[in-house]
DNA sequence: TTGTACGCGTTATCAC
DNA sequence: GTGATAACGCGTACAA
């Protein structure tokens, strides 16, 4: 069932299906009438290849991410899917892993797949070497580069992201100001935005006049036992009252190493995580987490992106990066 | 940069380069350095729309689920696209909602978009109503369908679902076992896996010598705070000393009830949730949960797929239903 | 307004 | 083993 059957059932022309398909004006009722006749008749359906080989597009927009099990990933998924298929378009997905090696195979399998861009969800994708990240680079000769929570300066590459430095920074403030005075961060695994946490936090500290001396940084596993170790280690060799987290999970962690050691929470110990997933909600107490309003980053991801593939009639620019500011959403963790 | 360029380079028909292209044997050695090496100067790819135009297939599969965000089904995208891709397939992500139409809208639109199959993750596809199922059936005429814990009898449709009865039959055993006389099942929406598990409960019950009297169903929504508000509520009208539920998330939420009413775990309660996700482990005490073994649901899914798509010399069939046995992974909510 | 004819870049099927 | 060449199905100038 081709759009000759349909033409030669509706006794016109492959163009005029063709037309009436693609919704061109200048089809006389009459036709058009025939051709939508035949159509539903036969439940004919254009072919997808045949279409994509002559307009160049098929429509669909790759998504990378390392890890969908990842909570944060897993919603950035849902967000742009729904948005982009919204806007007519499909999604690819490619979860890569954190392998440089492989994120590279994924970049190049969307490429042959000839997607109409790539939309990199995470800060895992920007590499603290810049060289490492001229695989992007290149591939954005071909394609619109999206990058969520991650910026690299290129042609064709744009960025939308959260301040998470703002987040940390006004955490440490609102901590201090609810009388905490020994501070620990703890994370997993350092990446960009892991650095301008970091940047944050020391801002923050400066502010509030807490010495180096109470402000320690250290780095754990990503797994719920090993922070709380990690945690455990560190009160040993001299207490804090304040855990700021990089992540939801590791706030977790934190939550279970206070109540296996009878901490009580917040008056003795205060958390905030990152993230305000699910599971900031999930623990007794619960945790006040910092919320990276991860909806509103894949939605102005999605916009700037239709912006470049369909550039319509509103002249606007699609500005190369755009900065979302944090919030900071209080719970049980906190005395604020 | 097309196949005529490349075979104009190498001096060869374009033929040949397809040949090469595609790991035809019936190539010698020199043609296929001189193409080879003209492939590498120009870098050249072919269009994946032409090729697909040829061949009829984009080497795509279809990936419904209701929504990403669930942990559940986030796993179940992982599992399911990293196999996909190890096997030289795409994946097309659909986060279609709980809505009946939207699922048969995205059906649709994957079947416009061409793809070789389509996987449904979740036991939300099967509708309990059976005419309402009749939009896959149709759709499976045209390529094979999937299910993943969902089952339906019919032509080009297979499923692959986890036991979950004989989950909750053995947790009432255990429980029972471990000194449990009056239980409650909690759930916050129907289907049928959420109907096997009713199955499950009743025969686990029958055998231990549970009366219906002292096995009460309730259904909640599906927030920790409606789940622990119904817990509450039927607690106060007569305790239980045994909650399973038919989810982690669900599991949370009677943990979270358990600590607010000071009911110590394991010794007054115990809670048995289902899905084994990282939630399972997130709580203080940590939850016994039912492992629905998923990827390896995926996994089967994935190989038995494969058989499909290219039959291949082992003519072995593919079963039309595989059926796995839940385990239970005993943690802190019960005294097994 | 409508129809013809060609281009798109492959794959597959023939001859040789 | 290799090379022509016909599909593949649609979009679209261009002609009518």
């Amino acid at each position: 069932m081709n759009i000759y059957d349909i033409s030669r059932a509706a006794g016109v022309s492959i163009a005029s299906v063709s037309r009436v398909m693609n919704g061109a004006g200048n089809v006389s009722e009459k036709t058009k009438q025939k051709v939508m006749a035949a159509i539903e008749a036969t439940n004919y359906r254009p072919n997808a290849y045949a279409r994509a080989l002559g307009s160049g597009s098929m429509k669909t927009i790759g998504i990378m991410c390392s890890d969908s099990t990842d909570i944060y990933l897993a919603n950035a998924i849902y967000y742009l899917e729904t948005a982009l298929r919204k806007k007519g378009y499909h999604s690819i997905l490619c979860c890569t892993g954190y392998d440089l090696k492989n994120k590279k195979a994924s970049l190049d399998l969307l490429r042959s797949q000839q997607v109409d861009a790539v939309i990199m969800a995470g800060s895992k994708y920007v590499e603290l070497e810049p060289r490492n990240n001229q695989y992007i680079i290149e591939a954005a000769k071909h394609f619109p580069i999206m990058l969520i929570n991650g910026a690299i300066e290129a042609e064709n590459v744009y960025a939308t992201v959260c301040d998470d430095g703002y987040g940390t920074k006004e955490a440490v403030g609102k901590l201090c100001g609810s009388g905490c005075r020994e501070f620990i961060y703890i994370y997993s695994s350092d990446s960009l935005s892991g650095r301008n946490k970091l940047a944050g936090l020391s801002a923050g500290c400066r502010e509030c006049g807490i010495g180096s001396a109470s402000f320690r940084v250290v780095q754990s596993g990503k797994n719920y036992r090993d922070v709380a170790e990690t945690l455990e280690r560190e009160y040993r060799e001299r207490p804090f009252d304040a855990v700021i987290t990089s992540s939801d999970t590791t706030g977790v962690g934190a939550v279970k190493f206070a109540l296996r050691r009878g901490l009580s929470i917040p008056e003795e110990l205060s958390i905030v995580s990152f993230n305000n997933s699910i599971l900031a909600e999930s623990t007794v107490p619960e945790l006040t987490s910092i919320d990276s309003r991860l909806k509103e980053l894949c939605d102005r991801t999605v916009r700037s992106l239709m912006k470049l593939l369909d550039p319509g009639e509103g002249e606007s620019t699609v500005p190369k990066c755009t900065v979302l500011r944090p919030r900071i959403v209080a719970r049980e963790t906190t005395r604020f």
